[in-house]
DNA sequence: TTATAATTAGTACTAGGTGTTAGCATCTAG
DNA sequence: CTAGATGCTAACACCTAGTACTAATTATAA
């Protein structure tokens, strides 16, 4: 019995990770045992019970979609220059990545560069109106990158930034990016 | 008596919105009513109890980061004729959007068409080696894009993938995708 | 065989409700 | 001025998915 109940808690773990949105009674009938069983083990091993789940659950992506959707910059901001350079960094995280081959999408460094060179331009109203990016070699989760974006070039509609995002200090990936400047109701450009 | 139940009632339709997280003790007491009162209310205006609510939020925005990170495509697929062209279609919601001007971002655009373009490819992975893009028209919320990508070319290791996006007809962006084929252990190109 | 571990069962209690009935205060129309 | 409608509060029984605890039963390994 002892084999038993450690499978069956280990199970137990791996079910409520994947759903947590079981009761201990559809627990005890997927198991096969009483609903005090499911109860000795959940203590055991630490989990609270469906509501208390449900709630963190609740919260956490609550929380995660708020920030998805109210986050200005891709990454965190190291440095700002407003006008002159910039610098985020970005934790690569297994929600960015192809599932098959464990790489990043590219979007995600797109994202990061774009929306830093964005955050660079000293002006009430800045849209990205071209960009010209490499993607120089395959990123992994567990990475850490580093993003720096420079102001290259200013004219009175457009501003000129270039991103260099490096991995360990290898770049990974650059873009050089046409910002629109739009000062009243300008029809041009795009974010 | 009547227009203090109205402006409550819309009061706590409100703060149930942002904060679906409230007891009706809690509701009572930051109200000044009987919790009796804030059941009433609830009722008359439909709105489930906490728990409910709480499981509501917890399932949709878990499903929603779900579904986020195991998309391969942004964007629903529309026809797909694997190595000639593809059509995606996006409704841009208000978590694309820049939170002041109400203006699409711009790596939304480019996920939409860069994902398409790379499942384009008839290869066991294919990976952005790099792109040309432009913004042509700011887009806003409610809008329906509709990307078109094209191949353009093929070589042994490269593929090039040309993409337009419209709504309603009228383009808002055009990209031109270079993605590479791995087909060993090559180490060039990326996602 | 017996000590120990694992499981099951039962009872009392909890939060955050629902559903229902009832008692008042207040307003409004006839 | 009064009857009926409207709004608010209270009280009670019930529900789910538990916790906390005690006790009994079953399995197993020494």
């Amino acid at each position: 019995m002892r084999a038993k109940k450690q499978a069956r808690q280990s199970e137990l773990q791996r079910v409520l990770d994947s759903n947590p949105f079981l009761t201990d009674e559809a627990l005890a009938a997927q198991f096969g045992v009483s609903v005090q069983t499911i109860r000795l083990d959940r203590m055991e091993l630490g989990i609270p019970e469906l509501r208390e789940r449900v709630k963190l659950v609740a919260h956490e992506s609550y929380a995660q979609i708020r920030s998805l959707s109210e986050q200005e910059l891709i990454g965190q901001l190291w440095e700002l220059e407003l006008g002159v350079k910039g610098v985020s960094v970005l934790d690569v995280t297994m929600d960015m990545i192809f599932a098959k081959t464990k790489i990043m999408r590219g979007h995600h460094l797109f994202a990061q560069a774009n929306s830093l060179a964005v955050a660079l331009v000293d002006a009430p109203v800045a849209l990205t109106a071209g960009a010209e990016v490499k993607f120089i070699r395959p990123v992994y989760p567990g990475e850490r990158l580093v993003c720096t974006a420079e102001v290259k070039e200013k004219t009175e509609s457009r501003v000129y930034v270039e991103a260099v995002t490096t991995s360990a200090g290898n770049v990974v990936f650059t873009g050089k990016f046409t910002i629109a400047v739009v000062e009243q109701n300008n029809k041009e450009g795009e974010a």
